[in-house]
DNA sequence: GAGTTTACATACGCGGATGAATGTATGCCA
DNA sequence: TGGCATACATTCATCCGCGTATGTAAACTC
């Protein structure tokens, strides 16, 4: 074989990636062979060697390319805590980033592909546990955000939250990430857009929020998904 | 070795699925031999391969173990369809069933470890897609189930549900099961049972439903846990 | 108490996956 | 236009896990 330019490069890499994504989805991460996955993206395994240390760093490669667009959507809507003299309802914000999140994993094959990955065809043991400190601190993140948003919300809406407002953070997590998942099980069992903002419309109408009926969907603006 | 009475052949057995259950949730799966297996029981791969056929049907004998009790809380409350002319709250079998469910997590180590395995120690693909068929059922019966009790529930306080009854199900699974998924990833996070009771008040509320307070943790009955 | 079955242990052969070592032809730079 | 680094391909040695075949001694049956 030849000797390829630096765009070639990149794109050796990118197609072993696409390859390890599809291998991994159709037959579990453990039980997919870097030479299954080298034939797939025409190459040999040398090139994985080349671009990669061993498969766990093709794998945490792999999901780089989904953690960061999905977080991204909790920066584009209020990475700046919430403030209770904010123009903006602070529930608002929550609501969008999730909207956004549901709406991208319902377009992007690829982000489909990764999560179904991610919550089915691995197990997060030892050399993988980078990623599962990730999503835990993924969680974390995502739990203070929310404290601090039901926090503000309650106190612009002068609302007494029936519960501790650690344990309806919690519950709100459970409840998206939970329907992520089951929605990843049986992707045709319901639509995740709309049944994800029925939910939060019910949740939050029971912590006691008034949630004007906003089904709006957000106009799609640009993003930086690869 | 000698050649053991019928008892001694269940223990080995029994030893056996102990050895993988704790193997499985240390290692994962696929990165557990059945040399290992076979070895921490204190046998040989001989002793397996004469009590299941492969790794798969151990593990799905290993999942037996933990599905039949679970399976056994929904049938312990109100096996029968709800009836609206029936003297309790449809809501309540409903309740309790969940209540039961995570207090017996909270408590069966065992159930707590398989648990773990199942959801993040496997790849679900291929020869153990009975799991998987089978983890559908018992969302589709618990589906249905809950549809039932909730549209029962609906015309015994004659309330008009905000959303379908079906997303409204799909809801409620995603919260329970989310929840689930989440305490098993961290276990000190939040206490199971009652974050988890806590959730199932907000989100009923949410539906309308009026839960009367009852935090009533039902006293421990005698379960067929193994 | 002889034969049969059970409940394993041991031994064997095979394929396949991994990591490292080595080969090689080209792009790039001075 | 040489020389070095790049981007792989190829080869090699090793190991490990699986399934099966076979051995075996005790339990059970009659």
């Amino acid at each position: 074989m030849v000797r390829r330019t630096k765009e070639d490069a990149l794109s050796t890499r990118r197609n072993l990636l696409d390859a390890a994504e599809e291998l991994f989805q159709e037959q579990g991460v453990s039980r997919t062979s870097l030479q299954e996955i080298a034939k797939r993206a025409g190459a040999t395994r040398g090139a994985i060697y080349w671009h990669f240390r061993d498969k766990a760093d093709l794998f945490n490669a792999m999901m780089e390319r989904v953690t960061l667009p999905m977080e991204e959507c909790f920066e584009r809507h209020g990475s700046t805590l919430p403030r209770i003299d904010t123009d903006k309802d602070a529930i608002d914000n929550i609501w969008q980033a999730i909207t956004d999140c549901l709406e991208q994993i319902s377009r992007d094959p690829q982000i489909r592909r990764i999560l179904e990955v991610a919550t089915l065809k691995v197990e997060y043991v030892d050399e993988l546990h980078a990623v599962r400190e990730r999503h835990i601190n993924v969680r974390n993140a995502f739990l203070a955000r929310f404290e601090q948003s039901i926090c503000t919300a309650a106190q612009q809406q002068k609302l007494k939250l029936p519960i501790p407002v650690n344990v309806a953070a919690n519950g709100f997590h459970a409840l998206i990430d939970g329907l992520i998942q089951n929605w990843l099980l049986d992707q045709t069992a319901f639509d995740l857009l709309n049944t994800g903002q029925a939910m939060m419309r019910i949740y939050l109408n029971g912590l006691g929020f008034t949630t004007d009926p906003q089904t709006k969907t957000n106009p799609h603006h640009a993003m930086g998904v690869q």
